[in-house]
DNA sequence: TCCGCAAACTTGTGATCACAGGATAGGAAA
DNA sequence: TTTCCTATCCTGTGATCACAAGTTTGCGGA
């Protein structure tokens, strides 16, 4: 949601010397790519210990996290991993076609074949997650792979919110890797990079609106 | 951006009882109702006074707010409302049209003439904001009529976005309203209106697009 | 063996404090 | 009068603590 940097490719130790935001993002890292299975709780001075912060620190990344829907913080404080429900997921999944067609179509003008050769050499990483049954690997490449290309809509706002529906929807995101078993691979993926050299804005489009549907709708029981 | 109550109408105390929460309430609704103007920067302490708190709940709802972009904080924590550019403007005006135009879409369905009544009252209310010139009570009426709408689209975590977006462009809003002198009143609202009487979905979603992003484009300068 | 209650513990909340870094004002020198 | 430097103030950060509320454990009685 802010301005933040991106905790992705993140050297094992930031510039940013704040000790909140050194636990915001590795905790939201972990979030995001699946490392957290929905349900699972999450203590004040638990964090603190094993980031080495005392409970202010550690308190002031899990309100950030709740704040933007990472986290749900049961009655009386006690803060988890949320267990979504099936119409909230149907709902993410189309806030991510919504967002995510939007920022492709805004990339499509600015995609230069660096960009797609970027592209295809993280698919090439994603299959070799899938063939190592490495599912918060398979999860943290697959998303860079959207991240990269939305970078170039140079819409900073909307990218953000992308990502604020990643996080949401990242605890849940792990249980989907158990079912797809293989089959997936970069397989919208490439739809989505034809598109881009040709040109082709209605077929990346719709290309984005199946990669980033047709996943979820595995989960939705 | 979380599931927590709506700072709307707000009886005076609400029931929930934690501090942190009252003046992240407070605030909230200040920012996005245009109370504060950009630029505007707040303190630690001075929050604490105003709200009879310590540091620490101050602290949190700040940080809260800057999480959900609300507030930018400056180069070594100093924190203030944000002055927007104009990409970042049309950004969100682009954000708006997309989210509440799916909103309203969704609501179309399920719009009984119960709510069109509530939403023509509250039409009423718009235009006696207008007539006595009443900035912060105009916005905040004009946000309950969409509000309004978009609740019956059964879609929390999209109505939670385009709430974000408000609260983004809150401070800017303000600036918006000196602009347009009486000449505004519920012209768009009107035809939203007059779509929903008649289930007519492309109508309602132009209506929707244009009531939000014409307003926004006197701002760009 | 099972149920219920109480004690011990764990948890989040908010206040206070020490500290370091940045902003500001005021005086001295040119 | 203007400029620069320094001392003071103000601010955010993070640690620690007291407290209340919730959770768990374990013991006693039926």
């Amino acid at each position: 949601m802010s301005i933040s940097a991106r905790p992705t490719a993140s050297s094992p130790s930031d510039t940013t010397a704040s000790a909140h935001d050194r636990v915001y993002r590795a905790l939201r890292a972990r979030i995001m790519y699946g490392d957290i299975a929905p349900g699972e709780a999450l203590t004040l001075r638990g964090i603190g210990r094993e980031y080495e912060v005392s409970m202010t620190p550690a308190r002031e990344a899990l309100r950030r996290l709740v704040a933007e829907g990472a986290l749900s913080l049961s009655s009386s404080g006690r803060v988890a991993t949320p267990e979504l429900s099936n119409e909230r997921i149907e709902e993410l999944a189309a806030l991510r076609a919504l967002l995510e067609v939007e920022l492709s179509s805004r990339a499509l003008p600015r995609a230069h074949m660096a960009l797609i050769d970027r592209l295809q050499s993280i698919n090439l990483a994603i299959a070799e997650m899938v063939s190592k049954r490495d599912a918060v690997g398979y999860i943290r490449t697959n998303l860079e792979f959207h991240r990269t290309l939305y970078l170039r809509a140079q819409a900073p706002a909307m990218l953000a919110m992308a990502e604020t529906v990643w996080l949401q929807l990242g605890p849940t995101m792990r249980a989907l890797y158990g079912r797809l078993r293989r089959t997936d691979p970069p397989q919208n993926h490439r739809l989505i990079i034809a598109a881009l050299k040709a040109g082709d804005e209605p077929g990346l489009r719709l290309a984005v609106r199946s990669d980033v549907t047709q996943g979820l709708r595995l989960l939705v029981v």
